[in-house]
DNA sequence: TAAAATACCGATTGACGGTCGGTTTTCGCG
DNA sequence: CGCGAAAACCGACCGTCAATCGGTATTTTA
């Protein structure tokens, strides 16, 4: 899936902002180039179709919300981009990393690790709340 | 940086057998789609000028090698497809994993810190063996 | 030097994002 | 209920880029 620019901002918008439509999504990026309300639109639609946005009438506009969020949108374009050089059967995140992994530098691979116990961390507690 | 799915292929069989021309690279990708001899020499000029080969003359032609690795590839497609989703300043690549590591189960974050451990403990033995 | 192999140029096609004008639909209110 | 405004929808156009390939210039080699 390719994103262009307009796309990723309004995106990045609906994060921050949820439930809004064309009109507010044009108030605000049209202060650093945003085309027209048409334009804004046009994009949020593409982006509708495209499985990214929900949408809900509400009077008579749309207002949207981003489907995927932030890091699930990551990890999609990861696997996108890097499908084609994977392995057929392997886990393509997995695969990504694994791949990834010999560009980084010491520094920044003990750093993923620290990373990587903290979130397997996060989940344990989880686990155990959710045993309560 | 977009990759065309041609030029996937022929980096792929510049991998496997570096130091090939374009006939050679049609032959080989012909037998599953590969359109013309030009073709494959446009997309070989493609990807050159990207800056992903570099080439030689022998002869009468041009012989190519990749001149990123897979995994380097991967590392800057991965960067180039999330950099608009990662803030200023931190590194991409640790961002992009740091973001992707909600969208794991346990068992894949499990996997992931061995295969980090492993990749650290392979860098440990290069130091000491660059020591020696 | 002539023939063959190859590089190079340019045109065309097909996707796709961005842009926007014009028309139709829809909603809310008097 | 009907009117006016707001919004959705449709379609067109542009720019970019990969893929494709014909034709021509260039280079190598015999």
């Amino acid at each position: 899936m390719i994103l262009g620019e307009l796309e990723k901002r309004v995106l990045q918008f609906l994060w921050e902002t949820p439930d809004s439509d064309a009109k507010q999504v044009h108030a605000a990026l049209t202060k650093r180039q945003g085309g027209t309300l048409n334009t804004i639109q046009s994009t949020l639609d593409r982006l509708f179709k495209k499985g990214l946005l929900s949408r809900e009438k509400q009077g008579h506009a749309f207002y949207y919300c981003a489907k995927v969020g932030r890091e699930e949108l990551i990890a999609k374009l990861i696997q996108d981009v890097t499908g084609d050089f994977i392995e057929e059967g392997e886990d393509g995140l997995v695969a990504a990393f694994s791949s990834v992994s010999a560009a980084l530098d010491d520094d920044k691979l003990l750093q993923l690790e620290k990373l990587i116990q903290h979130q397997r961390q996060l989940r344990s507690l989880d686990h155990f709340d959710a045993d309560q």
